[in-house]
RNA sequence: GGGCCCGUGGCGGAAUUGGUAGACGCGGCGGACUUAAAAUCCGCUGAGGGCAACCUCAUCUGGGUUCGAGUCCCAGCGGGCCCA
């Protein structure tokens, strides 16, 4: 028994309605497999179609769930998708999970339930999330960065790193048996440090036949692309792992803000730095922003000076190296500061002739080795530091200088060690003040200014010696001619330096990669083959961290795991007999692991053979007409600007050295959505309030429900502490799925950063409703089509067809929604739509409202998919009026508008617009100097 | 401290190359329908003035370039991001 009320709104476009639809929709998509991407070599695979491959950076699912602002990333890409398929392009647009790293093992340990349980749950989740917003993903490439078949090639990847080194000359990574090849047949050398040379045994330098086996190995591993190393790492007491100098910020864990201490361990590294110049310059190639560009290039830190010897006196022999960017200042040296880790340190406090200050010195030293580097960078506060009593000398002057120990300088940068130019450079200036050292000006400033300190530009002064003068150069011309002097005399040689520092790639946690290399008695790494791949994760019960201030891998928990044989391991038997006992490595690889190439696996996941076959490679990354191959649209936050697309960038790079990959880049078109933010409320005193203790008073009034006291609106970032979290379910609850896509894909551009607003949505629904009931009597649920189509309708709909396809290229679906919300308002003005015109409306709402759209479709009479149809064309000529309006305007104000022909020449124009009777009016009587016809645009009268 | 980006109605935003500022949506006001409400539809909605046609002001502030500036340049204020 329904009410007449309820007959008549029965067919409504309501938020269960949307629900019907859209679950109907996603469940026979899912069964038809309507999103399946065959691959080059499928039977269904039409290779004269060109590729599109558009993803989002992969989720990290967390216990949380989908975060609304997820989707600003993930629904950009389905309506490109959606979009390209439509005008003709075989899409790759795939899904996956970032799945190791802290955050899932921290929340394991909080819960005490393993890892992979908790991974597999939020999985779930996050899939069953997305797939209810109707993603067009292919599906069937899903795989997680924990599934054994991934990572298996995640340690591939990393073996590839490790038997390579970096050839400079022909700037590509080769494999490491050329290289011991060249050492072989002694067309390279090694130096009694065990550097390797590309030079022919000399003086100073071995034949690789004079090295006995750990000479070698050492040797060697100077060059590996991965690489053991000694190294002054961030070690976290209470999260047990050490950390990447990037995850620490002001002494803490970025996560979790818990302290860090400094200390040595040995640790596996990638000698990114060696690409350091091809990361740079390749960033010509791609179509990113700007600014990611710089940052990037910034961190890279490219940078252009001299290393100088200088020889240090007696009781100390040999010489300390520095690097400067600055040898025009050589003059105005007038002492050295070494960092407290420098070597010459070292040999200060462990002198036999130890004077009377050694025990000052070690306390400074010690203090200041426990400071994090950052710490020590940002300290703005007065400078610390202890004179070495030790002395150098000025190469340029002669002159004896001080050696000091201070803090702000740092091991990492040039050689820990600094020319103190106090003239010319702020912290050595005030360093020179606080210990009362001299100060030497060099360097004029042209534009005459007065400075204590002038760190600029200028023209040198003060700098002769009897074989150099550079008074009165430039800036510009010292350097050079200071480092010509350095070369010609030894004393030192341009150098060119780099900021970007190799990157420390072990952790010692549980959840993630294990390395695939193991150990013998004495040390010595060997990596196991390919064939011996995956090397599975040891099932840990107890994966609770070590917390103590001695570093201990989680994995050496797993004792039957770590000891194990050379043969068992999988290490080929020409390296070490399969009897020989080895352990496994116990470090994990840190969660930036497999991001690094998830993009090539998805173009081909399930290839047991290679990590992604040649043809899939070829295909879906290789080089374009008009760029250099790889991803076509990758969208992703701004907060990874530097770390993973780096990271992602280098082993690209590796891979492309090897021949694995054809373009020398990963992602040729990137895009940062912006930040989806949330409103909260402010009192007085800038304090922020929970949205669930303020009362909405109308018209821009809120006040503090416990209090009464009046609150400001502002937007804040989305918090729970806040209770401004939106919960997409909620949102699918109320309006359904394809409201909420074309909501915040209205909200604003795409790449700005908007506040939800839970007050706005209701437009876009509105709008929806109105669409639906354009085409769909409310009463019968009968499609009520027209049958002659109004001319003001058909051009409006030709023209909504160019503006929305040109605004999806753009990725401007603000500006696309909002033609399709004119036009639907214009076809219900006018009375409604043909099945024709319906029809072509349909194919363009698909890509933002596919679900709808594909209701609309199917009642239209169709069998296929809606995203299957061609994208609909539109006749030029309907994009222009024949009769247009101009503005005229007297001194470049508005003062009338005239009616003229779109095609009226400049002369007729300006005569219309002098005829124009109020023009003729306002200009009577005076002089016309003249008169500005810009056609179609406006016209402009200038009275004389 | 340095670099970059951004400031447009009550709100989110539009204006693609220097050419009609405020598209579209929200909110607000008024009206139609209704016993009433909801829903829907129609009209108005930057500020000020005028009966009106219209006029003046207006894109953070102040200068400048230009026939013409939201858009370009300089200085300042405010917000954001990155680096230190």
């Amino acid at each position: 028994m329904s009410t007449p009320t309820e007959s008549r709104t029965s067919h409504r476009y309501t938020a269960s309605l949307a629900q019907a639809i859209e679950t109907q929709w996603q469940d026979r998509w899912s069964e038809q497999d309507v999103f399946r991407t065959p691959n080059p070599g499928d039977p269904d695979f039409d290779e004269s179609k060109p590729r599109y491959y558009c993803m989002g950076m992969f989720p990290y699912p967390s216990g949380a769930g989908l975060h609304i602002g997820h989707l600003l990333n993930y629904i950009p890409n389905d309506i490109m998708a959606r979009y390209k398929r439509m005008t003709g392009c075989n899409v790759l647009h795939p899904m996956g999970w970032d799945a190791f790293g802290l955050p899932a093992e921290q929340y394991a340990i909080q819960t005490g339930v393993h890892p992979a349980e908790t991974t597999r749950t939020a999985i779930e989740n996050f899939r069953r999330q997305l797939k209810r917003f109707g993603l067009s993903c292919d599906w069937s490439r899903e795989f997680a960065t924990i599934d054994e078949d991934y990572y298996r090639w995640t340690q591939w990847i990393w073996l590839q790193a490790y038997r390579s080194w970096y050839d400079h000359d022909s700037k590509r990574a080769r494999p490491v048996s050329e290289l011991v090849d060249r050492l072989e047949s002694g067309a390279y050398s090694v130096t009694t440090d065990l550097e390797i040379v590309a030079a022919p045994p000399a003086e100073g330098r071995l034949h690789w036949s004079e090295l006995d086996h750990d000479g070698q190995r050492t040797a060697i591993e100077h060059r590996r692309l991965a690489y053991l190393s000694e190294q002054t790492v961030n070690w976290c007491p209470k999260l047990g792992t050490v950390l990447a100098n990037e995850e620490v910020i002001d002494g803490r864990s970025e996560r979790g803000g818990h302290p860090v201490h400094r200390r040595p361990l040995r640790q596996w590294m990638y000698r990114i730095t060696a690409y350091a110049d091809r990361l740079l310059e390749d960033l010509e190639l791609i179509d990113w922003p700007e600014s990611t560009k710089r940052q990037q290039s910034e961190w890279i830190g490219r940078s252009e000076g001299a290393e100088v010897h200088f020889q240090i006196e007696a009781p100390w022999s040999g010489s300390v190296e520095v690097y400067t960017t600055r040898p025009d200042t050589i003059f105005g040296v007038t002492f050295m500061v070494l960092a407290p880790e420098h070597p010459l340190v070292d040999r200060i406090l462990g002198a036999a002739d130890a004077s009377e200050r050694n025990p000052e010195i070690a306390a400074y030293v010690e203090r200041a080795r426990n400071r994090s580097d950052l710490d020590r960078r940002t300290d703005s506060g007065e400078k610390t530091g202890v004179a070495s009593g030790a002395w150098a000398v000025n190469p340029a002057t002669g002159e004896r200088i001080p050696i000091w120990i201070a803090d702000y300088v740092l091991m990492e940068y040039g050689h820990g060690a600094v020319m103190a130019v106090p003239g010319h450079d702020e912290r050595d200036h005030a360093f020179a003040e606080r210990f009362g050292l001299p100060i030497v000006e060099v360097v004029r400033d042209p534009s005459g200014g007065e400075h204590t300190c002038y760190g600029g530009e200028g023209v040198c002064i003060n700098s002769s010696n009897e074989r150099l003068s550079i008074n009165d150069h430039s800036t510009i011309e010292a350097k050079s001619a200071v480092i010509d002097w350095l070369e010609q005399e030894g004393l030192g040689r341009g150098k060119v330096n780099f900021r970007l520092r190799d990157w420390l790639f072990s952790r010692q946690r549980y959840w993630g990669e294990p390395f695939p290399v193991v150990f013998d008695e004495q040390g010595h790494h060997y990596g196991i083959s390919d064939d011996a791949l995956p090397l599975r994760l040891p099932d840990l019960q107890d994966f609770a961290p070590v917390e103590s201030d001695v570093p201990t891998p989680l994995l050496g928990k797993a004792e039957d795991w770590i000891n194990t044989t050379a043969g068992a391991a999988g290490v080929a038997p020409d390296q070490l007999a399969p009897e020989v006992p080895v352990r496994r490595e116990a470090n994990t690889m840190p969660g930036w692991a497999g991001s690094c190439w998830y993009y090539l696996r998805y173009c081909d996941p399930a290839n047991s053979e290679r990590f992604v076959s040649r043809d899939a490679e070829s295909y879906w990354l290789g080089p374009q007409p008009d760029g250099p191959g790889g991803v076509d649209l990758y969208i992703g936050g701004a907060e990874h600007a530097v770390l993973h697309l780096l990271y992602s960038r280098f082993w690209h790079k590796i891979l492309y050295d090897h021949g694995h990959v054809s373009s020398p880049e990963p992602f040729a078109k990137l895009f940062h959505q912006g930040l989806l933010t949330s409103f909260a409320y402010q009192r007085g005193d800038s304090s922020l309030v929970p949205v669930d203790e303020v009362e909405d008073r109308g018209e821009n009034e809120w006040v503090e429900t416990a209090t009464g006291e009046a609150v400001e609106q502002v937007v804040a970032k989305m918090s729970k502490s806040l209770k401004n979290v939106i919960n997409p379910d909620d949102v699918i609850a109320e309006y359904g799925a394809d409201t909420c896509r074309l909501y915040e894909m209205y909200l604003g551009p795409l790449e700005a950063s908007k506040p939800w607003n839970p007050r706005d949505i209701v437009g876009v629904f509105r709008y929806l409703q109105r669409t639906w009931r354009l085409a769909i009597d409310e009463e019968t649920g009968d499609l009520r089509c027209i049958e002659t189509a109004n001319d003001q309708v058909e051009q409006a709909l030709h023209r909504t067809i160019a503006k929305v396809g040109e605004d999806i290229d753009r990725l401007s679906f603000n500006t696309a929604i909002a033609s399709l919300i004119e036009f639907t308002n214009i076809a219900t003005s006018a009375g409604g739509l043909t099945t024709d015109q319906l029809d072509r409306l349909t194919r363009i709402m698909s890509p933002f409202v596919p679900h709808v759209a594909e209701e609309l479709w199917h009642r239209l009479g169709h069998d296929q998919a809606v995203s299957l149809a061609e994208w609909p064309s539109y006749d030029e000529a309907m994009l222009v009026d024949s009769m247009i309006e101009l503005p005229v305007q007297i001194k470049g104000k508005i003062r009338s508008k005239i009616m003229l022909p779109a095609d009226a020449d400049e002369e007729t124009t300006r005569q219309l617009a002098l005829a124009d009777e109020r023009i003729a009016e306002l200009v009577a009587g005076m002089e016309i100097r003249k008169v500005i016809v810009v056609p179609g645009r406006i016209i402009n009268i200038i009275p004389g």
